[in-house]
DNA sequence: TATTGTAACATGTTTAAACAAGTTTGTCAA
DNA sequence: TTGACAAACTTGTTTAAACATGTTACAATA
């Protein structure tokens, strides 16, 4: 559903701009406004993505400056919300999933703690080893509400979960809250990643809410460090 | 300056949802038109703002989800662009600031590639170990642009560097973006901080824009893993 | 009873206009 | 030459209106 005006906007200016054909300021509001011949409103919406693209940053009565610098070396970057698959797409990685748990269980008091999940819903529970490049990278533990992510079957968690979820249910991914840590490493993360040494992971929870705004999915991915790296952009409110 | 309409509302509405005042949805955007006293565009601002918070969801035709959930054990969270000193006061915790290495010097090439900074440019180069109750918990390495940051002292970068930046030379900061690896510990890190055991650190790269677009800033953030804890919010488009 | 259709509501997109406020530039006066 | 000022730009905020589209609930119909 390509349907905004706007977002074709963003897409058009932000490829504009990563093809170098803007470098120092995006033309001006008005000027855009005729080329792509729509209201300043709507010219201002797509520079709003830009900006939280950290693409661009708008300076009150002079323009909107780039501030675009093409990432060099990533191997693997979460920059939005994104499976793994889609992210080793996007990186053309060659990948691989392993399966080594796939169950279905009811909600108790420890899983509730882990998770937020209510005691007493089904869920599946699902370990997960992630290999690019035939080294494995990362361990998944994935919790789904049975109710929303309905049929899940071990074959589909050898592919792509999200595929399912998106386009075979239809389920639309909204909002995504995530949470950073490191830890020490445990006996899984031991026994299948491949650590170089290392004795601490990067570990990524992922709280994941459909449109209805309920949280559907609960996934902890412990990566090894030498092949993480997230990238963010912030942008401050400068009002008191 | 808190001028705008939009950001008192969002203020105000932000304060009631953390206060539980609103626990399921929001009043719809006509209600708190007439409450607030505004037009819709202006109430939908707002809204977006506490959407990108991850605190609520708007769902197309129901209504905005309050998605809300107070952390709770958190010791230390960069939740926007902050410094290390005003997470601190916002999370109430004993800190202080150890100056080791307080520097003057020229980019060359070997800072260039690590910055970003082009040769030649005069910088400030700081490090710091900071101490949350006591404990080494993070080695910064600052480097500031000297045209901008102007007469840095050692004095100063004991306190708050930042608080210096904003309030003293009234820069106003803009657009962070950040990069997250865990790598190796060095000789540095095994020096200074509380590792626990744990031979690797949580790495953040900090690259920060002023009002004028320039990158005035580049800081490596080593922290320990045990005090290390970081939230996100992604919201994804949907759109083609 | 079950289904359909519609009205009333919700949010999503787009336009138009007006005014506020910061920046740049050229002109005019000292 | 220098400074002051105004005009002409820039982005920022707010309002108003219209229409699109998704959801709900209720009433009419089969």
């Amino acid at each position: 559903m390509p349907k905004s005006k706007y977002f074709d906007i963003y897409t058009v200016i932000r490829r504009r701009i990563e093809d170098e054909h803007y470098t120092d300021m995006l033309p001006s509001e008005n000027e855009l406004t005729l080329e792509f011949d729509c209201s300043r409103n709507t010219i201002r919406r797509a520079i709003q993505l830009l900006v939280s693209d950290g693409y661009v940053q708008s300076i009150h009565g002079k323009g909107v400056m780039v501030i675009y610098t093409p990432y060099s070396k990533e191997q693997y970057t979460l920059g939005k919300v994104e499976s793994f698959s889609e992210a080793a797409v996007r990186n053309r990685t060659d990948t691989k999933t392993q399966v080594i748990l796939f169950s279905e269980l009811t909600v108790d008091e420890r899983i509730r703690r882990r998770t937020g999940f209510e005691n007493g819903v089904q869920i599946y529970y699902i370990q997960r080893v992630r290999y690019i490049n035939g080294e494995a990278v990362i361990i998944d533990h994935n919790y789904f509400l049975k109710d929303i992510v309905k049929d899940l079957t071990e074959d589909i968690a050898k592919g792509s979960i999200y595929d399912y979820i998106e386009n075979t249910l239809g389920i639309n991914i909204v909002t995504t809250k995530r949470v950073f840590t490191v830890q020490k490493i445990n006996e899984k993360d031991e026994k299948y990643l491949n650590l170089n040494g290392c004795n601490c992971v990067a570990v990524v929870e992922n709280y994941t809410y459909n449109s209805d705004g309920i949280m559907f999915e609960v996934t902890q991915s412990r990566h090894s460090p030498t092949y993480f790296e997230f990238h963010d952009v912030a942008t401050r409110n400068n009002k008191i």
